[in-house]
DNA sequence: AAATTATAGTTTCTCATGAAACTAATTGCA
DNA sequence: TGCAATTAGTTTCATGAGAAACTATAATTT
Protein backbone atom coordinates (compact mmCIF):
# COMPACT_ATOMS: atom_id res chain seq x y z
CA UNK A 1 0.00 0.00 0.00
CA UNK A 2 1.82 2.83 -1.27
CA UNK A 3 -0.20 6.08 -0.21
CA UNK A 4 1.18 8.14 -3.21
CA UNK A 5 -0.12 5.57 -6.13
CA UNK A 6 -3.51 5.43 -4.18
CA UNK A 7 -5.40 7.39 -6.54
CA UNK A 8 -8.55 8.99 -3.99
CA UNK A 9 -4.98 10.10 -2.47
CA UNK A 10 -3.58 11.53 -5.64
CA UNK A 11 -6.90 13.67 -6.43
CA UNK A 12 -7.47 14.70 -3.41
CA UNK A 13 -4.34 16.38 -3.19
CA UNK A 14 -4.49 17.75 -6.34
CA UNK A 15 -7.69 19.02 -6.44
CA UNK A 16 -7.37 20.89 -3.26
CA UNK A 17 -4.06 22.31 -4.69
CA UNK A 18 -5.95 23.49 -8.29
CA UNK A 19 -9.30 24.77 -5.73
CA UNK A 20 -7.08 26.42 -3.13
CA UNK A 21 -4.86 28.69 -6.40
CA UNK A 22 -8.33 29.77 -7.77
CA UNK A 23 -9.74 30.49 -4.62
CA UNK A 24 -6.96 32.39 -4.06
CA UNK A 25 -7.35 33.98 -6.98
CA UNK A 26 -11.01 35.12 -6.34
CA UNK A 27 -10.77 36.01 -3.08
CA UNK A 28 -8.04 38.36 -3.75
CA UNK A 29 -9.40 40.00 -7.14
CA UNK A 30 -13.05 40.00 -6.14
CA UNK A 31 -13.40 39.42 -2.35
CA UNK A 32 -15.57 36.17 -2.97
CA UNK A 33 -15.13 32.46 -2.27
CA UNK A 34 -15.81 29.69 -4.35
CA UNK A 35 -18.95 28.62 -3.27
CA UNK A 36 -20.07 32.65 -4.37
CA UNK A 37 -18.32 32.28 -7.28
CA UNK A 38 -20.16 28.53 -8.53
CA UNK A 39 -23.66 30.20 -7.81
CA UNK A 40 -22.78 33.38 -9.57
CA UNK A 41 -21.11 31.21 -12.75
CA UNK A 42 -25.00 29.49 -12.72
CA UNK A 43 -26.76 32.70 -12.34
CA UNK A 44 -24.44 33.76 -15.21
CA UNK A 45 -25.36 30.97 -16.92
CA UNK A 46 -29.18 31.24 -16.04
CA UNK A 47 -30.96 33.73 -14.97
CA UNK A 48 -34.34 33.65 -12.39
CA UNK A 49 -33.72 30.69 -10.92
CA UNK A 50 -34.19 29.56 -7.10
CA UNK A 51 -31.72 28.27 -4.30
CA UNK A 52 -33.09 24.75 -4.88
CA UNK A 53 -32.20 25.02 -8.54
CA UNK A 54 -28.88 26.51 -7.24
CA UNK A 55 -28.50 23.00 -5.06
CA UNK A 56 -29.18 20.84 -8.40
CA UNK A 57 -26.70 22.40 -10.80
CA UNK A 58 -23.73 22.76 -8.69
CA UNK A 59 -24.14 19.77 -6.53
CA UNK A 60 -23.27 22.25 -3.54
CA UNK A 61 -25.25 21.59 -0.02
CA UNK A 62 -28.15 23.50 0.42
CA UNK A 63 -26.81 25.48 3.34
CA UNK A 64 -23.71 26.23 1.43
CA UNK A 65 -25.74 27.68 -1.34
CA UNK A 66 -27.93 29.73 1.27
CA UNK A 67 -24.73 31.16 2.64
CA UNK A 68 -23.24 31.81 0.03
CA UNK A 69 -26.59 33.56 -1.46
CA UNK A 70 -26.97 35.30 1.77
CA UNK A 71 -23.32 36.93 1.29
CA UNK A 72 -23.87 37.58 -2.16
CA UNK A 73 -27.46 39.74 -1.75
CA UNK A 74 -25.27 41.78 1.62
CA UNK A 75 -22.17 42.53 -1.16
CA UNK A 76 -25.10 43.58 -3.32
CA UNK A 77 -24.14 40.88 -6.30
CA UNK A 78 -27.53 39.32 -6.38
CA UNK A 79 -30.87 40.57 -5.66
CA UNK A 80 -33.79 37.83 -4.34
CA UNK A 81 -36.97 38.18 -5.71
CA UNK A 82 -40.17 36.78 -3.94
CA UNK A 83 -42.40 34.22 -5.82
CA UNK A 84 -45.97 35.48 -6.50
CA UNK A 85 -46.70 31.52 -7.34
CA UNK A 86 -44.45 30.26 -3.58
CA UNK A 87 -44.32 32.30 -0.83
CA UNK A 88 -41.80 30.09 0.00
CA UNK A 89 -38.97 30.51 -2.74
CA UNK A 90 -37.38 33.63 -4.40
CA UNK A 91 -35.67 33.38 -7.74
CA UNK A 92 -32.43 34.95 -7.95
CA UNK A 93 -30.67 37.35 -10.71
CA UNK A 94 -26.83 38.88 -10.62
CA UNK A 95 -27.34 42.30 -10.12
CA UNK A 96 -25.33 44.97 -12.58
CA UNK A 97 -22.78 44.40 -10.11
CA UNK A 98 -22.85 41.08 -10.02
CA UNK A 99 -23.14 40.57 -13.98
CA UNK A 100 -19.80 42.81 -13.61
CA UNK A 101 -18.02 40.31 -11.95
CA UNK A 102 -19.69 37.22 -13.41
CA UNK A 103 -18.02 38.80 -16.93
CA UNK A 104 -14.84 39.37 -15.62
CA UNK A 105 -14.29 36.58 -13.53
CA UNK A 106 -15.02 34.15 -16.47
CA UNK A 107 -12.20 34.89 -18.70
CA UNK A 108 -9.81 34.37 -15.31
CA UNK A 109 -11.56 31.04 -14.57
CA UNK A 110 -10.56 29.69 -18.04
CA UNK A 111 -7.35 31.42 -17.90
CA UNK A 112 -6.99 29.00 -14.90
CA UNK A 113 -7.82 25.67 -16.30
CA UNK A 114 -5.84 26.50 -19.50
CA UNK A 115 -2.94 27.22 -17.22
CA UNK A 116 -3.44 24.25 -14.97
CA UNK A 117 -4.06 21.66 -18.35
CA UNK A 118 -1.45 23.53 -20.05
CA UNK A 119 1.12 20.05 -19.70
CA UNK A 120 -1.48 18.08 -20.90
CA UNK A 121 -1.75 16.74 -25.19
CA UNK A 122 -4.55 17.21 -26.90
CA UNK A 123 -5.32 13.25 -26.93
CA UNK A 124 -4.83 13.21 -22.69
CA UNK A 125 -7.27 15.91 -22.72
CA UNK A 126 -10.09 14.43 -24.38
CA UNK A 127 -9.33 11.35 -22.03
CA UNK A 128 -9.52 13.26 -18.85
CA UNK A 129 -12.83 14.60 -20.24
CA UNK A 130 -14.21 10.57 -20.74
CA UNK A 131 -12.72 9.46 -17.76
CA UNK A 132 -14.06 12.70 -15.24
CA UNK A 133 -17.28 11.73 -17.03
CA UNK A 134 -17.33 8.13 -16.30
CA UNK A 135 -15.71 8.37 -12.89
CA UNK A 136 -18.69 11.03 -12.21
CA UNK A 137 -21.32 8.44 -13.09
CA UNK A 138 -20.16 6.21 -11.14
CA UNK A 139 -19.49 8.07 -8.03
CA UNK A 140 -23.82 8.98 -8.57
CA UNK A 141 -24.44 5.16 -9.17
CA UNK A 142 -22.09 4.15 -5.90
CA UNK A 143 -23.79 7.09 -3.54
CA UNK A 144 -27.16 6.02 -5.13
CA UNK A 145 -26.57 2.41 -4.05
CA UNK A 146 -25.73 3.12 -0.34
CA UNK B 1 -18.65 29.47 -19.49
CA UNK B 2 -20.77 26.49 -18.59
CA UNK B 3 -20.22 25.27 -15.05
CA UNK B 4 -20.37 22.06 -14.97
CA UNK B 5 -17.92 21.83 -17.96
CA UNK B 6 -15.19 23.50 -16.23
CA UNK B 7 -12.42 21.12 -15.35
CA UNK B 8 -11.67 22.33 -11.85
CA UNK B 9 -15.05 22.08 -10.86
CA UNK B 10 -15.77 18.68 -11.79
CA UNK B 11 -12.58 17.69 -10.47
CA UNK B 12 -13.35 19.09 -6.91
CA UNK B 13 -16.85 17.53 -6.95
CA UNK B 14 -15.63 14.45 -7.77
CA UNK B 15 -12.96 14.12 -5.50
CA UNK B 16 -15.34 15.55 -2.53
CA UNK B 17 -17.56 12.43 -3.57
CA UNK B 18 -14.24 9.78 -2.99
CA UNK B 19 -13.66 11.12 -0.27
CA UNK B 20 -16.57 11.12 2.00
CA UNK B 21 -17.48 8.07 0.36
CA UNK B 22 -14.26 6.83 1.10
CA UNK B 23 -14.19 9.03 4.95
CA UNK B 24 -17.67 7.35 5.65
CA UNK B 25 -16.46 3.91 5.97
CA UNK B 26 -12.91 4.87 7.77
CA UNK B 27 -15.50 6.57 10.34
CA UNK B 28 -18.10 3.59 10.33
CA UNK B 29 -15.53 0.57 10.43
CA UNK B 30 -12.20 1.60 12.42
CA UNK B 31 -13.49 5.40 14.16
CA UNK B 32 -10.73 7.19 12.24
CA UNK B 33 -10.50 10.35 10.26
CA UNK B 34 -9.25 10.66 6.90
CA UNK B 35 -6.02 12.65 8.07
CA UNK B 36 -5.40 9.79 10.45
CA UNK B 37 -5.74 7.56 8.39
CA UNK B 38 -2.84 9.07 6.10
CA UNK B 39 -0.91 8.66 9.19
CA UNK B 40 -1.28 5.11 9.55
CA UNK B 41 -0.63 4.92 5.94
CA UNK B 42 2.80 6.05 5.77
CA UNK B 43 3.72 4.99 9.05
CA UNK B 44 2.92 1.37 7.82
CA UNK B 45 5.55 1.84 4.82
CA UNK B 46 8.00 3.27 7.16
CA UNK B 47 7.82 3.21 10.85
CA UNK B 48 9.86 5.60 12.79
CA UNK B 49 9.56 8.85 10.56
CA UNK B 50 9.33 11.97 12.43
CA UNK B 51 6.04 14.12 12.34
CA UNK B 52 8.06 16.43 9.70
CA UNK B 53 8.75 13.28 7.52
CA UNK B 54 4.81 12.42 7.96
CA UNK B 55 4.14 16.15 6.28
CA UNK B 56 6.74 16.07 4.02
CA UNK B 57 5.10 12.29 2.92
CA UNK B 58 1.75 13.52 2.62
CA UNK B 59 1.26 17.14 1.91
CA UNK B 60 -0.95 16.92 4.34
CA UNK B 61 -0.20 20.61 6.90
CA UNK B 62 1.57 20.44 10.33
CA UNK B 63 -0.99 21.02 12.38
CA UNK B 64 -3.55 18.56 10.41
CA UNK B 65 -0.98 16.32 11.50
CA UNK B 66 -0.30 17.25 15.16
CA UNK B 67 -3.35 16.70 15.64
CA UNK B 68 -4.04 13.45 13.18
CA UNK B 69 -0.98 12.35 15.78
CA UNK B 70 -2.38 12.77 18.86
CA UNK B 71 -5.51 11.27 18.14
CA UNK B 72 -3.77 7.95 17.26
CA UNK B 73 -1.50 7.92 20.09
CA UNK B 74 -4.91 8.74 22.44
CA UNK B 75 -6.37 5.85 20.92
CA UNK B 76 -3.68 3.84 21.40
CA UNK B 77 -2.78 3.37 17.50
CA UNK B 78 0.75 5.19 17.58
CA UNK B 79 3.11 5.45 19.66
CA UNK B 80 5.47 8.58 20.56
CA UNK B 81 9.73 7.79 20.98
CA UNK B 82 11.37 10.48 22.37
CA UNK B 83 14.58 10.79 19.89
CA UNK B 84 17.96 10.44 21.80
CA UNK B 85 19.75 12.87 19.44
CA UNK B 86 17.29 16.00 19.28
CA UNK B 87 14.91 16.82 22.30
CA UNK B 88 12.40 18.65 19.83
CA UNK B 89 11.60 15.69 17.83
CA UNK B 90 9.57 12.10 18.41
CA UNK B 91 10.11 9.13 16.67
CA UNK B 92 6.40 8.05 15.47
CA UNK B 93 5.58 4.05 15.15
CA UNK B 94 2.51 1.96 14.96
CA UNK B 95 1.40 0.03 17.97
CA UNK B 96 0.20 -3.57 17.54
CA UNK B 97 -3.35 -2.07 17.58
CA UNK B 98 -2.40 0.47 14.72
CA UNK B 99 -0.57 -2.23 12.85
CA UNK B 100 -3.68 -4.38 13.00
CA UNK B 101 -6.03 -1.37 11.57
CA UNK B 102 -3.31 -0.41 8.85
CA UNK B 103 -3.35 -4.16 7.76
CA UNK B 104 -7.07 -4.21 7.45
CA UNK B 105 -7.54 -0.91 6.12
CA UNK B 106 -4.88 -1.12 3.34
CA UNK B 107 -7.17 -4.14 0.91
CA UNK B 108 -10.38 -1.93 2.07
CA UNK B 109 -9.01 1.36 0.78
CA UNK B 110 -7.85 -0.86 -2.79
CA UNK B 111 -11.09 -2.26 -2.69
CA UNK B 112 -12.26 1.20 -3.22
CA UNK B 113 -9.89 2.79 -5.47
CA UNK B 114 -11.30 -0.45 -7.49
CA UNK B 115 -15.03 -0.09 -7.41
CA UNK B 116 -14.29 3.44 -8.58
CA UNK B 117 -12.00 3.06 -11.42
CA UNK B 118 -13.98 0.08 -12.72
CA UNK B 119 -15.72 1.66 -15.23
CA UNK B 120 -12.44 2.79 -16.97
CA UNK B 121 -10.65 0.80 -19.24
CA UNK B 122 -7.29 -0.17 -19.23
CA UNK B 123 -5.72 2.41 -21.30
CA UNK B 124 -8.01 4.84 -19.81
CA UNK B 125 -6.79 3.75 -16.22
CA UNK B 126 -2.84 4.24 -18.22
CA UNK B 127 -3.89 7.43 -19.20
CA UNK B 128 -5.31 8.54 -15.89
CA UNK B 129 -2.07 7.79 -14.32
CA UNK B 130 -0.18 10.36 -16.68
CA UNK B 131 -2.97 12.86 -16.20
CA UNK B 132 -2.40 13.05 -12.52
CA UNK B 133 1.22 12.65 -13.00
CA UNK B 134 1.88 15.78 -14.79
CA UNK B 135 -1.00 18.03 -13.61
CA UNK B 136 0.98 16.99 -9.82
CA UNK B 137 3.85 18.44 -11.54
CA UNK B 138 2.54 21.03 -12.89
CA UNK B 139 0.76 21.92 -9.63
CA UNK B 140 3.93 22.06 -7.92
CA UNK B 141 5.22 24.53 -10.04
CA UNK B 142 2.51 26.58 -10.32
CA UNK B 143 2.81 27.01 -6.70
CA UNK B 144 6.47 27.41 -6.12
CA UNK B 145 6.00 30.12 -9.42
CA UNK B 146 3.74 32.14 -6.70
C1' DA C 1 30.36 31.31 25.43
C1' DA C 2 26.59 34.41 24.44
C1' DA C 3 23.43 35.90 21.31
C1' DT C 4 20.92 35.23 17.14
C1' DT C 5 18.54 32.39 14.01
C1' DA C 6 16.26 28.22 12.60
C1' DT C 7 13.51 24.06 13.38
C1' DA C 8 9.91 20.66 15.52
C1' DG C 9 5.78 20.59 17.15
C1' DT C 10 1.65 22.57 19.75
C1' DT C 11 -1.83 25.91 20.93
C1' DT C 12 -4.91 29.58 19.90
C1' DC C 13 -7.95 32.04 17.06
C1' DT C 14 -10.88 32.50 13.30
C1' DC C 15 -13.51 30.87 9.75
C1' DA C 16 -15.73 27.23 6.77
C1' DT C 17 -18.60 23.18 6.53
C1' DG C 18 -22.17 19.62 7.12
C1' DA C 19 -25.85 17.39 9.88
C1' DA C 20 -29.78 18.06 12.24
C1' DA C 21 -33.30 20.85 13.94
C1' DC C 22 -36.31 24.43 12.85
C1' DT C 23 -39.72 27.87 10.47
C1' DA C 24 -42.81 28.95 7.07
C1' DA C 25 -45.38 27.87 3.20
C1' DT C 26 -47.54 24.32 0.12
C1' DT C 27 -49.44 20.02 -1.30
C1' DG C 28 -51.87 15.65 -0.65
C1' DC C 29 -55.33 13.15 1.27
C1' DA C 30 -59.04 11.44 4.60
C1' DT D 1 -62.28 21.42 5.03
C1' DG D 2 -58.67 20.35 7.89
C1' DC D 3 -54.78 17.62 9.19
C1' DA D 4 -50.60 15.18 7.85
C1' DA D 5 -46.73 15.06 5.02
C1' DT D 6 -43.48 17.72 1.81
C1' DT D 7 -40.70 21.26 0.43
C1' DA D 8 -37.77 25.80 0.53
C1' DG D 9 -34.71 27.89 2.99
C1' DT D 10 -32.43 29.32 7.52
C1' DT D 11 -30.37 28.71 12.01
C1' DT D 12 -27.89 26.12 15.37
C1' DC D 13 -24.42 23.09 16.82
C1' DA D 14 -20.43 20.41 16.59
C1' DT D 15 -16.18 19.58 13.86
C1' DG D 16 -12.37 20.43 11.09
C1' DA D 17 -8.88 23.19 8.87
C1' DG D 18 -5.42 26.74 8.17
C1' DA D 19 -2.75 31.04 9.73
C1' DA D 20 -0.29 32.99 13.08
C1' DA D 21 1.64 33.01 17.48
C1' DC D 22 4.04 30.37 20.79
C1' DT D 23 7.33 26.90 23.35
C1' DA D 24 11.23 24.29 23.47
C1' DT D 25 15.31 22.69 21.50
C1' DA D 26 19.16 22.87 18.27
C1' DA D 27 22.35 25.09 15.11
C1' DT D 28 24.91 29.12 13.72
C1' DT D 29 27.25 33.32 14.18
C1' DT D 30 30.29 36.44 16.32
Amino acid sequence: MKLHEFTPYRLSVLTNQISSLIARAYTDRFGISIPQWRVIAVLGEESGITATEVVQRTAMDKVAVSRAVQGLVKGGRVRRLASQQDGRVAKLRLTAKGQRIYNEITPLALGYEDAVLEPLTRVERGYLDAILRKLSQRLDSLEAAR
